[in-house]
DNA sequence: TTGACAATTATGTACATACATATCGTAATT
DNA sequence: AATTACGATATGTATGTACATAATTGTCAA
């Protein structure tokens, strides 16, 4: 062998069988068929390469990556071990309202009902990890299905990382579309919950105070900075679905 | 310096300035600061690697894991830009009673409060796609959080496809718990939504009836064959959250 | 017994290199 | 003009190597 030139991969044309998905496969076979069991240790990476018959990296690349879903956890000095508790990770696609509707067949339609550019206020603050006098634009939305109330939105927007937004009329667009095409961002936290609606929200939605209301809240960061929070409220014969 | 010895790093010691992690940040700069603007061609991972100083390998894996999480999009022959529409994943995680509680530093604990085999009764098995007579497990839990009510749990199983449970006491280990260790499944189907406490609901939670209550509805599936339907009912101060 | 520290070890990351593969544009062919 | 073939190109992946880093374990001393 020379000295620089790499092993030709195995002489014959034997490639791809040590691909990382390959091993990514195998060891979730290996999971499926409880050869490993939750909570167990597995072979190292220098021994799975082994056996495989490829390079560390590979193994390396395929255990991060089960890792990153939360098939395996690691840690450096005491190896990789299958996750206790095989956290199934639902998928949940952020929607456009708009979309939401229209794939249910229905007109879509929204209204601003109110929109407003002020300090944040205390609460806002905190929630966001902001500090000191942060000028925020505060819209409030009314999403329809066929006329009929869908959706009440009340969102802040934080101006400093989204500057572009404080011209828009929201003629065409909603706050919520516009937002998704044009600020992307790379952290987000999603809160799920139920709530009796206040005597406005229920005039809003068309129902009656203290009917369940389904709440989704959303934050999301882009590096760090903050760039919107808007809590999403329900009718309560809505059902989020998801399936995988 | 000797054949097969890659270059030192720069000589000097001047290692981790070109991180992945560090291309990755910068990257996500560059899209907050509008350098580059949503649908813009990116430069190459060649191109970059030069700016950068470092390997083409390093600006792969940033812009690799940039892709995974949306916020931008690479194809072959095409160069890599910035998503149009970050349209983003969220991943909620499935949790498990027990390790929510835990999780919180309160005490967990849990009761069946009925445990009965029947035959499946004509929603449930309009719900889950069977037809004819299906003998089913049927189970209502309670579980707890430092004594009190955390969870009602309602659940269907259809003994067909999970036949060892029928044996089970429950004596230690949750429902939950024992299927999430026990029965694998392939597919999974949650839904959200926000119902009003019957009088039932309401005693068993500690609550007032008609208080809203938070509802996750989960399915699971074993390769076509339905294995069970569960309904989760919390307290309307819950709230499940999720960040990434 | 306990605490500090060093040795050990498995994972984490970077790099040069080589080759694989998808796809776009263009040229040759029908 | 439509179709096919092909070359160019950007990303995708595998490998050997080297060194970084976290965490455990063993050792020794207070």
């Amino acid at each position: 062998m020379t000295a620089a030139a790499p092993k030709s991969p195995e002489a014959s044309g034997a490639r791809a069988l040590t691909s990382f998905r390959t091993i990514k496969t195998e060891i979730l076979r290996r999971i499926r068929d409880r050869v490993w069991q939750p909570g167990e240790l597995i072979p190292g990476e220098e021994d799975l390469a082994r056996e495989f018959g490829c390079a560390r990296v590979t193994v390396n690349r395929a255990l991060r990556e089960l890792a990153q879903i939360g098939i395996v956890e690691r840690k450096r000095r005491a190896g990789t071990r299958i996750a206790e508790h095989p956290l199934r990770e639902a998928r949940l696609e952020i929607p456009v309202v708009r979309v939401e509707v229209e794939a249910l067949g229905a007109q879509y339609r929204f209204s601003v009902l109110s929109r407003e550019i002020l300090a944040a206020p205390e609460a806002m603050r905190a929630r966001l990890d902001l500090s000191g006098k942060v000028r925020m634009l505060h819209l409030r939305c009314l999403h329809f299905a066929d006329n009929r109330p869908w959706q009440f939105e009340d969102r802040w927007i934080n101006l400093a990382a989204v500057p572009d937004i404080e011209g828009e009329r929201f003629d065409t667009m909603s706050p919520n579309e516009w937002l998704v095409k044009n600020a992307p961002f790379s952290e987000m936290e999603i809160a799920l919950s139920a709530t009796a609606a206040t005597a406005e929200d229920a005039d809003l939605l068309g129902i009656a105070k203290g009917d369940p209301l389904f709440v989704f809240e959303r934050t999301t960061w882009l590096l760090d900075q903050p760039l919107t929070h808007v809590r999403m409220l329900h009718r309560p014969d809505y059902r989020m679905v998801s399936r995988f």
